[in-house]
DNA sequence: CAACCAATAGGTTGTTTACCTCAAAAACGG
DNA sequence: CCGTTTTTGAGGTAAACAACCTATTGGTTG
């Protein structure tokens, strides 16, 4: 019988997993949490053989409590299961030590196939990811870039999604309207981007790997 | 028993509601669809007493599909089911004749009840929403004023999306810079905004409303 | 301590947007 | 065919942004 942790911020996924889950012999889950740091708290605590791990997650994403997890608790083994079809967060996911990925386009059977590989030790990456990890070659550099951004950066582009201009950022963070240029300027340096309107759109398609 | 289709784009998510449904001698899945098209027909086709709809999907969104259901099956209650917990979308899916809204932060429970006052002809709200709703008094206009942005206009936000400045626009449209200025204009008046940084950001947290 | 980096801020220059008015084809609907 | 909307275009001014530069302060780390 293999133990299986659901970490996942739908309430409603969570109940439909544990309870399919557990109709199976094969398999026992062992406990359920909605946000990466209990995710990590009860890998430790509860030491089970597989943990279903989804991208979206507070306070921090997925990817980084695999990471953590992974630390921390070496034993167990993670298979992401998200939406997100985008290569990127895969190669992410695997790179920092998952054992599988599986996206929620996928059939109930290419999840259980995936536990059961897993906890044998073996690697499990679903078919419609597998397809587009051979295809795509792409930017993981600018995905990474993201990383080297400062608070204070944050801040200031958090601001901008709002529609501030810099004069409006420097009086909402009392500092010079010079101070929140620099701050732009790095920031689309840091990422490679021309402007304040392709910065928004490519901060919203990765805000999950953070 | 009653019967149900399940309109949603991840397969994982239908194969497991259709699962525990079918477990309970009260519910009877007929059905299932990944894309909104589909689910038009279907309700058309199989007149299931209840439609399980989510909000994302291809090619039109979920609350388009509920309207055009509730015109061509009268019959068939309709209700949101979706991971968006932004009362907008509950408001106007209501508003286009759904009879029900759970967030998939909802309990199985919540889920369960909602089918069942449904069918009895009541409207069901889940808490989350239910609190939401009364809370947030928003701006319902400028979500229904991205309707009245033209092709055109669509095709400007999508390159400025890119990065692109509006030279940059003006050659890959093969129109004056001065057309797409007056383009850029319109379209921030339209939708009541500052600049093109909220207008990708705006845009990003409002595409599941086209 | 030295080296490094984040945050701060000033200067200069050029580009890009924002906002205003005006106007004329083209397309569309009644 | 007439009115409306859409798309196209021009002129000008002011604001905002971007792309360089330099430079000081306060932490951190080797």
């Amino acid at each position: 019988m293999i133990s299986i942790l659901i970490a996942d911020d739908h309430k409603l996924i969570r109940e439909t997993w544990t309870y399919i889950l557990n109709r199976d012999s094969r398999f026992k889950v062992i406990g359920s949490c909605s946000n990466s740091e209990e995710a990590v708290k009860m890998s430790e605590e509860l030491q089970p053989q597989i943990v279903l791990m989804d991208i979206n997650m507070a306070p921090f994403s997925g990817i980084e409590a695999t990471r953590r997890i992974r630390e921390a608790s070496p034993d167990s083994r993670i298979i992401g299961v998200t939406m997100h079809t985008q290569p990127t967060y895969a190669k992410k996911m695997l790179q920092l030590g998952a054992s599988g990925y599986v996206t929620k386009n996928s059939s109930k059977e290419e999840m259980f196939n995936a536990i059961l590989e897993v906890s044998k030790g073996n690697k499990f990456i679903c078919e419609e990811i597998k397809e587009l990890l051979s295809e795509a070659q792409e930017d993981t550099t600018a995905i990474s870039a993201i990383n080297t951004l400062t608070e204070r950066e944050m801040d200031v582009i958090n601001l901008i999604k709002q529609g501030s201009s810099s004069k409006d950022i420097s009086l909402k963070l009392d500092i010079s309207i010079k101070t929140v240029e620099v701050h732009r300027h790095n920031i689309l340096k840091k990422l490679k981007l021309k402007n304040a309107a392709s910065l928004i759109h490519f901060m919203n398609s990765s805000t999950v790997l953070i």
